[in-house]
DNA sequence: GTTCCGCATGAATCGATAG
DNA sequence: ACTATCGATTCATGCGGAA
């Protein structure tokens, strides 16, 4: 296994296998704990099946990314990623969990539809289950105005499944009820807060006091977080967040966490921090390279 | 005009209109300003074209248990709602919207995809454009357990249009900035500030006219709010925000709104509220009768 | 006139049970 | 086997009654 500081973005996991070079078999293929260069076809088609708990992923959104793969054209995105969809759900485990974050492209005023249509294809073609929408609420995104429409502050999270049995440990994401950035001031910025900000407010004492008693409490299907990352030298980058909220929603320690499109690899280095095996392609060498 | 006490929900406006009878011309219906009894496909097949200047509804969710309350089936709720989308196309006008506010089942421990294969039947066979899609983050959500999801806390508000050139003015939802929150809570975001209070209570209105002057900023494309309404003796009834945020978002004053899933009126008192000529169809006569 | 406290109630989901 | 119905679970909120 190679060694490095995970934390360090300097310091990237080797290149184990370049797909342009003579294949080799899986077996030979010491692909975890490692990011590998390649297009994720290819790469996952080299993984035995069955071997991921789970995939965490942001795949290049269409046309957005034209110098990577070739720039998806929107209505080809379904059929492009299809093959890599069913190569994922080949190398799931009957238990695991696709976390899949993706957004609309506006094309001529319109949202288009190739969202819904991967949802539709995913389910029928691939055979995937649609478990589950989460919304990630992005509380800072990126302020503009356009005449039709307004800022854009949520994305998808398609969680998909394999089996209706899929394991999820749901008191491992359970937040701190004080964290008022989950739990906003509905009523209390209403009625306690505007009145005496102080908090010495007895009925907002009251209220804290219930609060501690009952220390953690389930998140909803919505997250709330901001969308900022720790290494902001690459532009589509996870929050951290993000990643370790559905690992330790999906996984156990030693679990197998990929992500098929790894960019600058913040899913592989929250599944190595979480004491996961993690597992990443990336087709940029330059993401790749130590 | 048939004039009432548009907050007094005992206070109904009359019934103008029942389609068991004798069919009228659309002339000799004097829809405007009414909520009229029947079903919405017969009923909006009376109006005359491009008459409506927007569409605010929130139809029937589909319902798993067949013929039960008059619940359509979520296999079957494409093909019910079509012909009444088709009738809803053909009396907006050219720069007209339509917000539809639905939400998925989860059916089988899957999320049931009626709601994306409407979007697809709305944009590929009536011919409506998909422009938006935000959402009700819901402040509170049902309560409830379970071992494969956590509760569900956002709807969809689905914007489509006529054309690509709709009305939509973006000034008259503007909200204000409450400085005290942001010093208080450095982590919540500008929308989430957006929430105001229902404006019932006149406490909070006069805290709503303290706010005015301050520095306002554009609304995101997720709505912060609690799902409470003015009058609780109904169930599913909109929250009184909603109609008011894409009235005032998306037409002028003197401007017609519909409603063709009427219920408690709530869309329809909001328009009249706010000067807009309001036509609402409900077929539960109960909801209808003086 | 206020504040405090109790309690009914929601666009729900799932698994068990009954027909 | 398959479908329809029922009960347990869950909790923020608003309202009314009482202090």
């Amino acid at each position: 296994m190679t060694t490095f500081n995970l934390w360090d973005t300097k310091a990237r996991p080797a290149i184990v296998h370049d797909p342009s070079q003579e294949p080799i078999s899986p077996q030979d293929l010491p692909w975890q704990n490692q990011i590998i260069l390649g297009d994720c076809l290819t790469v996952m088609a080299q993984l035995p099946a069955n071997c991921i708990d789970l995939i965490v992923t942001s795949p290049p959104y269409a046309d957005a990314r034209k110098h990577t793969y070739g720039g998806v054209d929107p209505d080809e995105y379904v059929e492009w990623f299809r093959p890599r969809a069913e190569q994922m759900h080949r190398i799931l485990k009957p238990t695991g969990s696709f976390v899949l974050n993706i957004k609309e492209k506006a094309v001529g005023g319109e949202r288009h539809t190739y969202v819904l249509d991967l949802i539709a294809s995913l389910k029928k073609e691939v055979g995937f289950l649609w478990v589950e929408e989460y919304i990630w609420h992005k509380t800072t995104s990126m302020p503009g105005k356009w005449k039709y429409r307004f800022r854009d502050a949520w994305e998808r999270l398609l969680h998909f499944s394999k089996s209706k049995e899929f394991k999820m440990n749901q008191s491992a994401v359970m937040v701190p009820i004080m964290d008022w950035t989950e739990k906003r001031l509905t009523n209390m910025s209403r009625n306690d807060l505007s009145r005496q900000p102080s908090g010495t407010n007895p009925k907002t004492g009251r209220r804290i006091s219930a609060w501690l008693g009952r220390d953690k409490v389930y998140p909803s299907n919505v997250l709330h977080k901001p969308p900022i990352c720790h290494n902001t030298g690459h532009s589509a980058a996870f929050p951290e967040w993000l990643p370790e909220f559905f690992i330790k929603l999906f996984t156990d320690e030693g679990d197998t966490v990929l992500d098929p499109f790894s960019g600058s690899g913040t899913t592989f280095r929250t599944a190595r921090t979480l004491g996961r095996v993690g597992v990443g392609i990336e087709i940029r060498s330059e993401h790749v390279q130590r």
